[in-house]
DNA sequence: TTAGCTGCAAAAGGTTTGCAAATTA
DNA sequence: TAATTTGCAAACCTTTTGCAGCTAA
């Protein structure tokens, strides 16, 4: 469970600013759930802070994420979703309704094993969600 | 190895219409080698019929995917690429170069089983990209 | 003080859409 | 002829960028 000021203090560790959009942007992703857009991170942090621009929540995560205390994931369509980086997992989503699941993120190990030794490639599993169907969508 | 013709009368069997767009986007298809972006399509397509408009190829791929006969991947970021749906296969891209590498179409049938039973979710692996990093890219 | 941020406005990249004219069956 | 499909222009959505002013250290 991350606490605001760890990200804080990981931050300074790392010679970064802490500023008001920052602080704030954390703390709405503490508070939000998994998944969250950076329109919806946006939404949230302009019910209190109506000048902290789009553009800024994005440059904030895009420093964030160098940071290493935030991740994003590209569901198929659609915008990246981020979360903070304190628990790795993978993400699968319903191409029909859009529902995302959390995965354990050792669920591509076997995979990663084969690709690294047949294809020389390193997987990064949590940069990318799994496609399908949910039980509710699936046929009949 | 599919054909022209063979697509061509799929799109008839399925009540479609036939039309020079489409022959000639299918016809580019087979040309172009794997992973073609929508504009990658269009500048092939226009260099003999240069009136063939972006809009049209999205138009013509929606169809020929509702009719079966090309599929799309989303790779992380950057556009959709699009194939004929003649050899069902997964693609690994490399976040950092952009490379592209065809992988056997079962290499998650492992995963799609647990997820099936785990999960109750149906995975469609043809649909997305796994990411990571190639040989080239990985570390020093 | 000054390097590093932010707000704003504008653009960029990929894809979709409305509509009138052209084309297929 | 009637129903689809196309060309074009314009919109859309997500993300990025340039720049001048602001702010944390």
């Amino acid at each position: 469970m991350t606490r605001l000021e760890d990200v804080l203090d990981r931050i300074r560790e790392r010679g970064g600013r802490v500023t008001v959009p920052r602080r704030v942007i954390i703390d709405a992703m503490l508070g939000a759930g998994e998944h969250v857009t950076a329109d919806d991170l946006a939404a949230r942090v302009q019910a209190e802070h109506p000048d902290i621009h789009l553009s800024t929540v994005y440059r904030c995560l895009d420093t964030l994420t160098e940071l290493g205390v935030v991740t994003h994931v590209h569901l198929g369509h659609g915008p990246a979703v981020y979360h903070l980086a304190d628990h790795p997992h993978m993400h699968v989503v319903c191409e029909s309704c859009g529902e995302v699941v959390e995965v354990p993120d050792d669920l591509l190990d076997g995979v990663a094993r084969r690709l690294a030794s047949e294809v020389g490639f390193t997987l990064d599993p949590t940069h990318f969600a799994l496609v399908g169907r949910c039980r509710r969508c699936a046929a009949p």
